[in-house]
DNA sequence: CGGCGGATTGGTAGCGCTACCATTTGATCA
DNA sequence: TGATCAAATGGTAGCGCTACCAATCCGCCG
């Protein structure tokens, strides 16, 4: 059982189970078992049984810091994303993790979206764990984090937007498409006056300059804009619905940064009786999962998260097995959903 | 700039900036430098002045693969959560995540639920990164993940639920509770002919039995009961309330595993004209942020989520960092939010 | 029969950091 | 003055694994 042998342990160490262990139980070298669980083709079958039962008998567990030492490759990936909670990222973040996992990598995950110190802490953990790739929701601007991660020298995906200047590889969608195209949607459905109700975010700005582009194309009046700074609640959507009713009463469509916002937007038509779509349109952004099944359901712009997350892992994962990446941009777009508020 | 001195640098290695490097620029030696950067009050304020600018000007970023290595401790925590999407573990999540952070610990995720070999996967994927701790969302069972749990002598946090037999620490509540104090609630409220809507999970389980037994001891018919299998969707819960209405015509309240099925309850309730709560209760689980301002605004069990998250954070860094946690489980307990559905 | 090549196994030397112990220095005290 | 001690610095030897480079064995060829 436990096997007290005379040889002294050195107090350093976890004192856990090591490969050399496993290695002397099988009667083998270590390099021998390394190779039996690492590339089992290069060992003959009665060693790789002799090393799968120390293995089994002893409950090893290979050290993957050690492992990620000596070859420098770490199997970790590193993913940082505004928030985690009703965040329209998760949806990404689950199938790039159950991609990554897949293929024999971990997830880190980190929380941007704090303090500016915080986010270059936050960049600074990451590449302190040497990962072999990172997943960024956004895009990086230029500034201290970008040169960072340039020298880190790491695969990283930006996503959720599209920029002719990526760090490294890019897998998102056109915001100022949306903003057009939700524009064109709306005015085909005859709809003439527009409120946009917004949180602070970059992306956002993005679809609300396309969009007064377009209406102002068509000759139609100023949009009204009202922003909600970072409060993304239901509730901030309700008072700024009072805002647009209050200051451009003859509204007739409000287009949302945020579904949540869009629910509170509807959440406040109704309790004021007035009828969606017939006297004023809504639209969400995002797609949350079970927007589809209220009544009414929320016409919204849909991003196929899972598909960013699923093609961003591909990206990271051939980049770690040291295989090129032809075409390093990918656009998975974006569909308006029509539903029964506009 | 980019010093190319004739020392042959070895194939190996990631040719990132080490240690040396930097102890090598600000004259110093390696050990020297590490607790410059480490244990800043053993050095001298001059060599520290001097190790920081050198870090300054060549972006040394410490390895924390080689750091963990060296110290069998890896400052990095492993969470599992069974999904991440709309799921009400995202909350603790954010707060364990944000927690940790501040205390130099960097998070790990992994996602539960799969298959049974895919759960064996993980674990070993975990414990093979050496975690100076593990936070789990749910009890573990007896069984051979609890084993190995076990063995890997890593401190374990359990969550969400109550347990005489927790494998180390446990930050919960008592789903019983819940089921008793839910029904004694509602009876109080006057009702008589109860549902539940619910998903399979053995924490809902325990509320629905202890649900039934006070509805029991009052007398009252027996639960009629709608399991939607792992679809904890809005549409699920439509759907459930459809079969609730066809058996059980006379119900007036209806208790349901999460916010979401219960918001499908609502949802059908009201598309069939049925006054809630007149006619119909209706309870959710969890309270997702955007209830409370809904109309109605739906009455549910609020679990707080960042609490559980925080001490769990505080479980587990004291235990990293030595310290002995004296009471080793909490009750965060719960509360019966009653809005506008009940 | 010597030699060649593939398959299998082993030894050595790190990966980049820190634990542990030793040394140096300068201040303090009997 | 020498002993004593704390503060500051350095050297060495790993942590547990894998890259790289032998060494060995065996079958097969000319």
């Amino acid at each position: 059982m436990n096997e007290n042998n005379n040889v002294k342990r050195s107090r350093r160490g976890s004192g856990a189970i090591t490969l050399r262990d496993v290695a002397k139980l099988a009667g083998v070298a270590p390099i021998t078992a390394s190779r039996a669980l690492n590339t089992p083709t290069q060992v003959s079958p009665e060693v790789l049984q002799k090393v799968h039962d120390a293995v089994q008998r002893t409950g090893y567990v290979p050290n993957r810091m050690a492992g990620g030492l000596a070859s420098s490759r770490s199997r970790l990936i590193a993913a940082v994303v505004p928030s985690t909670v009703m965040s329209v990222f998760m949806e990404t973040v689950e199938s790039l993790n159950a991609e990554l996992f897949d293929a024999g990598y971990q997830l880190m995950l980190g929380q941007s979206g704090y303090s500016v110190e915080r986010e270059e802490a936050l960049l600074e953990a990451v590449i302190g764990r040497r990962p072999d790739g990172i997943f960024l929701t956004g895009i990086l601007q230029a500034g201290r984090g970008r040169t960072r991660l340039l020298a880190s020298g790491i695969p990283v995906v930006e996503s959720w937007d599209l920029t002719p200047t990526p760090i490294d590889m890019l897998v998102g969608f056109s915001h100022a498409d949306i903003g057009r195209e939700v524009a064109n949607f709306l005015i085909g459905k005859g709809r003439r006056k527009f409120a946009l109700v917004r949180a602070s975010d970059e992306r956002a700005d993005r679809r609300a300059v396309a969009f007064a582009e377009i209406v102002t194309k068509h000759g139609l009046g100023a949009v009204f804009e009202v922003n909600v700074g970072s409060s993304r609640t239901l509730v901030s959507g309700r008072e700024a619905m009072q805002r647009v009713l209050a200051e451009l009463p003859e509204v007739d469509a409000i287009v949302c940064s945020s579904d949540l916002l869009a629910l509170g937007v509807l959440t406040e038509a109704k309790s004021r009786g007035l009828s969606v779509p017939g006297r004023v349109s809504i639209m969400g952004f995002g797609d949350v999962p079970f927007l589809a099944d209220m009544v009414p359901a929320l016409s919204t712009v849909r991003i196929n998260g899972a598909e960013i997350g699923r093609r961003a892992a591909r990206f990271l994962i051939d980049r770690a097995e040291g295989r090129e990446v032809e075409q390093r941009v990918v656009d998975v777009g974006f569909s308006i959903v029509e539903r029964d508020t506009t």
